[in-house]
DNA sequence: AAGTGGTCTAGACCACCTG
DNA sequence: AGGTGGTCTAGACCACTTA
């Protein structure tokens, strides 16, 4: 009723429905509904908040639109997951020239606990004490080397994580951050150049030293923008390309 | 229960707002709105589709997250342009390392007429006998050459394009297209590699032969999905990147 | 002051999914 | 059948811009 909606006139300056979102998100953070569970109705959603349910219908759409949530229609509205089928590698951008994109493999080469180079902890928000993790993987199409990943993430957020663990995971790694660290990965900002083959990377990715490479660098961030990765993916790109589409 | 074949078929019916977003589209591709210009409010399009305003605003809403519409609170709802200060290089994501971007120069090459080689003729929908226009030129920052642009463009939708017309003119060219041409591009899809330069292409970019560079081939689109440029762009990324979010 | 987009409501009905 | 999201309406009021 508008009553309800006036009878808190304190000077709130942004719209009801951009407060809804922020009450959202918050319960989002906070875990109250996990990824892949369903939220509460938009109608209960509105009465517990006792506004209309076309203004939370408004926040809802926000939400959904950056990916935050997803609308099923007749089901319900649910947590946006890396865990699911349907979204899997919603971050990677590569693919093959020609055909249909083929599941790319995954080959782990090492995972190490170690100090943080110092660009790497002021990118991730690390203390000067604080350990990272660093993780090398290889993605391969049919046998065939195209991605070097050179992964680091803040040790204290990853407890726990092993060679093991991530050997046996089946499925896209932010699938594993999400049910074993409870770490939703909700946006990312990737700086992409070329560069030349180093001798390391040359050899993993089955190349020439100096062959061009693309040079992906990947920051992720959690709720409240808050960086739990930084990746840099190497691309072999003689058969695959990274897409994008501009509006 | 009902048989499934006889059960409503109706496959033909689409909500109301999305009629009403085709209707808008086609006055903007037959060019009753031009860029830059406003169309009519809300209320005046509600009253000559005979819907609601909510209807139209719905509608208004999905083309203004597509780029194609811009709103403006208190003056209008305004066809989107590329030859305007705040949306120049809207499609343009390379960025300087360090620094606010200062805009970059452009130097034209070389404009000529020819017959596209079959590849490209294909992407831009060329018949066999058709002729096309090839540009090159280079985009430089503070006089270092980073962009080094091959540009294929229909030619009979370009008819009296000159050099003389693309160096005098200023602003970006696809705010050209608009006014010249009356093509509006809408959107892009970009292919993003590394290469070795060439030899004709290091010698623009003040490079040593084979050196990493990104290319990024672009085909743009019009209304109604048709495609007009085809753009590979040679991007020298030692002092840029090329910047892109996820979510 | 008038006109525009922006927010909010309440209620109706539809389309879809599940038990 | 009942619940969910999806559409549509009509009307009220607010915030911003321009004249």
């Amino acid at each position: 009723m508008v009553d309800a909606a006036l009878a808190d006139p304190a000077p709130l300056f942004s719209p009801l429905y951009q407060q809804i979102k922020t009450l959202l998100m918050r319960s989002l953070q906070a875990g109250d509904w996990k990824p892949g569970e369903v939220i509460p109705s938009e109608i209960e959603l509105a009465a517990r908040f006792k506004v209309s349910q076309g203004t939370v219908r408004k926040a809802i759409d926000e939400l959904a639109a950056e990916n935050r949530l997803v609308r099923r229609q007749g089901r319900g509205t649910f947590v946006a997951t890396h865990a699911e089928a349907t979204t899997r590698y919603r971050f990677l951008r590569l693919t093959p020239d020609a055909g249909a994109g083929a599941t790319l493999q995954r080959r782990l080469i090492d995972c190490r606990r170690m100090r943080a180079p110092p660009d790497i902890a002021s990118a991730l928000g690390l203390g000067p004490g604080e350990a990272a993790l660093q993780l090398r993987r290889l993605l391969l199409d049919e046998e065939r080397p195209v991605v070097f990943d050179d992964i680091w993430l803040p040790a204290p957020l990853f407890k726990g994580l092993t060679t093991e663990k991530l050997s046996g995971y089946r499925g896209p790694m932010y699938g594993l951050f999400e049910t074993e660290f409870g770490l939703h990965m909700i946006r990312a900002e990737e700086k992409i150049r070329a560069v030349a083959a180093g001798a390391e990377e040359a050899q993993w990715l089955a190349q020439p030293e100096g062959a061009p490479l693309l040079s992906v660098e990947r920051l992720s961030f959690t709720y409240g923008d808050k960086p739990v990765e930084l990746r840099r993916g190497l691309y072999q790109t003689d058969h695959h390309h990274y897409r994008n589409e501009l509006s």
